[in-house]
DNA sequence: TGATATACTACTATTATAATCGTGTTTTAT
DNA sequence: ATAAAACACGATTATAATAGTAGTATATCA
């Protein structure tokens, strides 16, 4: 039940390109040092991003990326599937075939419930009421750091 | 975000348990048996299921094992817990020192909500609201299979 | 047209988890 | 007594999942 590094990275990419100036697009190499992530596993993880829409691309010199949709409209259940796949507590759920002589699990019902509930409760997570406990904190400590 | 192996054949013991003759006790080897798992990865097992008070035991000739409380009264969050350790959705949930610099993260408001959100579904589910699914799904489809 | 920057695939390394091995000790019904 | 069965637990191996890198291709602007 723990969130991958490949989704707390993402998150850091999402919040790295929030707290930055929005007029231009941030490049790859300044968000990989900001982060402490090298270029290359950055650069694999922004195009899951890009994909999925979170975030947006300009090519070829003075390019880069910037936040497609505002903080408020990005929910933490995109940002977890987009970076690790759709949420299951058992494969079953997604996967019916892996159930055993192809039946579907008896306690299918109860994990799928679990799912639901699970996804919910990210998708009332926005990336805003991340950077609002993020800004918040650093007021009172006087901190930037964080360990997501 | 997924359920390991480890919490699935702690939740299958139990099951196994509950779905046999609370008379007398299960020995090891049956349950191994009837769930296709080693006696000797089952023997780790049970050991946790039995410091947690989830199970007792009974030693010796036509000695085993029995639930320790009525299905009713047994949480997947318990299971889990005793299985798994701890839910944590990050380290820094359980451990804050692992944060950098010592200092609190700032999202870990939201990591620690999202946490109890997900322990309180688990610990809305019994392991009797397992056997019911169960159960009503064998009786619907005349099968005893299944892939927890 | 060349410098700069993203896009993409295939591969390797590392870590975490699962499972077994080995070698016992203790308890208890018969 | 003795056989059956749980209890213990560290060491080790196997397997799967995750993390991370290499290398090349493509697009853009000046």
């Amino acid at each position: 039940m723990k969130i991958s590094t490949k989704g707390r990275y993402g998150l850091r990419v999402l919040i790295d390109l929030a707290t930055h100036d929005p007029g231009k697009p941030r490049m790859l190499k300044d968000i990989a040092q900001s982060q402490q992530i090298s270029d290359k596993y950055i650069s694999r993880l922004v195009i899951d991003l890009r994909r999925a829409k979170l975030i947006r691309s300009v090519r070829g010199v003075n390019g880069g990326f910037y936040l497609a949709k505002l903080p408020e409209e990005i929910t933490l259940l995109e940002i977890l599937e987009t970076m690790e796949g759709p949420i299951s507590v058992v494969d079953c759920v997604h996967s019916p075939e892996k159930c055993k002589r192809q039946e579907l699990c008896p306690a299918r019902d109860v994990w799928t419930k679990l799912n639901e509930g699970i996804r919910e409760l990210t998708r009332k997570i926005t990336l805003d009421d991340i950077l609002n406990a993020y800004r918040k904190r650093n007021a009172e400590l006087g901190i930037s750091d964080y360990c997501i």
